[in-house]
DNA sequence: GGGCGTATGTCAATGTGTTGACATGCCGAC
DNA sequence: GTCGGCATGTCAACACATTGACATACGCCC
């Protein structure tokens, strides 16, 4: 490059009002980032380790719901199941009994790969926690909480 | 699906400190969707727009440069700057004068696109910020920095 | 001056995510 | 009962992001 800028923030500094959204893309890109490290070493991805953490807090659940749980849209979260199925990580009924939804469930190895994997990302959760004071953990939670919902959900 | 359940956070309630990297994901899905809605009726994507606020404050910026600005591979930047200049909204020499690295620059389409979307930008991120206390806001892009650093940037 | 380390741009393959569209199945209103 | 609204699963096309790899260009150190 040039003058081998340290990337400044977007618009500079008219007040601190703005960056936000920065900060919070960079935020959540470092988190990304981490996790997607540590769950390499696992066989996982980020969304594959999500849709197994929530199958294991809900089993049953549907595709859609997967999707609305990690914030992507049904197309998205089918893909990684058909991974996760071709894993033999999940069971998934070729067709419904009562609606269309078709309950997924984590198969033992599903399980056994999800407990394992989890060690590793509370780790990257506990690195990232000890860098906030603490008294403010609480807040900073309401506050994202608070953003997201503004935003539309 | 089967009881219509909210999609409840991952591991329930063990304590505060975990959720966190849930949180963040959301508010960041959150922001991006919102920013994402109200850029389309300006024929702008978030990385493109991304792209063309950080050259407009900085002029000349590398492909590698505005990778690290916005938080992704060089590869990814490398795709998003051939749309944006396929768009008539960049210039990039084919040469480089000095390096390898080929400055990029806003034509005038790209800093009246930019101009336009601007504004649409900015009143997301207003909603957004509208919804915390304000008294924290400091706080809260203190400790969205910390994390990120915690992370290994 | 020759090599080494670092940074850059680019190609390829793959995974993830999106919009748009469609068919199917339930459920409540009529 | 039937019809319309709504949620679901799925297909296709496309945008974006990743890892891995490679060639090139610079700066530095010896």
């Amino acid at each position: 490059m040039e003058e081998r800028v340290p990337v400044p923030p977007p618009h500079p500094a008219r007040d601190i009002t703005e960056h936000v959204g920065y900060r919070l893309k960079r935020a959540a890109a470092a988190l990304r980032g981490a996790m997607d490290k540590v769950l390499r070493e696992h066989g996982l991805t980020v969304p594959q380790y999500s849709c197994l953490e929530l199958l294991d807090e809900n089993p049953g659940l549907s595709n859609a719901d997967l999707a609305r749980g990690t914030f992507v849209t049904r197309q998205s979260a089918n893909v990684v199941l058909r991974g996760l199925k071709e894993a033999g990580l999940i069971t998934r009924p070729a067709t419904a009994d009562h609606g269309r939804a078709l309950p997924v469930h984590l198969t033992p190895a599903g399980h056994e790969r999800l407990h394992a994997a989890r060690a590793a990302v509370y780790a990257v959760e506990e690195r990232m926690i000890h860098a906030i004071p603490g008294r403010r953990l609480t807040a900073l939670l309401a506050d994202l909480d608070a953003m997201a919902e503004a935003l539309g959900e």
